[in-house]
DNA sequence: CGGTGTGAATGCTTTCACAGCC
DNA sequence: GGCTGTGAAAGCATTCACACCG
């Protein structure tokens, strides 16, 4: 398969959940341009990437594109095999994404929690083991688990993230304000609230 | 100001941020590159979009690049007179984004709570008033609430963003896993932690 | 020197426009 | 007729390379 440029990958990523939702069996180029705002031609050519060419006069079926799309990200061995991931920062926001249910319906699941206070490991109940930090660089292997979502407090972040590294860790979701600096390889997905609303300002300051 | 495009917008937002965390008193464009990735002569590139003229041969004044950025990209503003914020849906992760210290030294306040469930918003507490999601167009404007923090269920976001718009939102920090539709001059900022899982595997996917 | 600032060149992404197909 | 699929054109963003400056 050809690369897919990055800003393609994205927006295939949201059309492919998009399509999950849909009701009808079928949908147009149009259809996803009043969904998410991104022009139909750009739509096609995004979906030209993949080299689906399923589309007929009416659209394309909603459930078959949304297969090819899986596929073509290699996101469909994901949902069959599912991801085993983690969190990594048990404070009142790690604990409110303990509940499993956030992940229900995704290939994602969340199996071990850490904290540096062995207090929050116990007083926490999870439907999986909750561990000590001290533990992450034994367990993040032994479960072949390959993403994090980082919770703990900034001046944490980075500490945490290169133990994450030194675990093999594929991918982390970023919670906190910090930037974090990681070997090429692994891959940051930035979504704290303050780099959020950050951005908000600078795309509504024109 | 000539138009800053979105990309470097986005580098710029980070850059601030990162210099506000800084111990040092200058920086060079190779230092921020080690720190973030990006390559020394984007962020030179970046820079000079702002006009900023200020870095001679052993780099740039911290504190003056910082007010540089904030200024140009509308965020000194923003960060003098504060910008009113809400949460809306007070679930197990809205309830941990209550904790106002979320924010603390950023130039964002949460003002306010919403949560169709009444039990909810008189259950929790928080050190602003919680209040019946219908009474979201009435008070949204009258606080002058800017952004909104969107932790609602995602079979009801859409709705919310909705009554959202309609009570003269300017931007929206969506934690639901759906794509919200909604009309020009609304900005949204998807920070899903299903969709930044998604971005994970299809980044990771070559 | 060591680093910035910036035109010019390169390399991506998006839009355009239209042939082709149901 | 309506919509897809896709070269070709246009529009952006990034890198290069080098003049310039403390």
């Amino acid at each position: 398969m050809a690369i897919i440029p990055e800003p393609t990958r994205r927006r295939l990523v949201q059309i492919a959940h998009l399509l999950s939702h849909q009701k009808s069996t079928r949908i147009t180029s149009m259809n996803i341009e009043s969904l998410t705002g991104w022009s139909s031609s750009l739509i096609r050519k995004d979906i030209s990437m993949i080299h689906y060419n399923g589309g007929v006069s009416n659209g394309y079926d909603v459930k078959d594109l949304r297969r090819a799309i899986c596929e073509a990200l290699n996101i469909a061995q994901t949902i069959e095999q599912g991801v085993n991931c983690c969190i990594v920062g048990l404070g009142k926001l790690g604990a409110a994404l303990l509940e499993n249910s956030i992940f229900t319906g995704t290939p994602f699941k969340l199996v071990a929690g850490f904290d540096t206070n062995v207090n929050r490991t116990e007083i926490l109940s999870a439907p999986f083991p909750l561990y000590a930090a001290s533990k992450m660089e034994s367990v993040i292997p032994e479960l072949g688990i390959a993403y994090a979502i980082l919770t703990v407090a900034d001046d944490n972040a980075q500490r945490m993230a290169n133990i994450l590294v030194s675990s093999n860790i594929k991918g982390i979701v970023n919670y906190t304000g910090e930037i974090l600096s990681v070997p090429q390889g692994v891959v940051v997905e930035n979504v704290s609230p303050i780099t959020a609303m950050n951005n908000l300002s600078a795309m509504l300051a024109e």
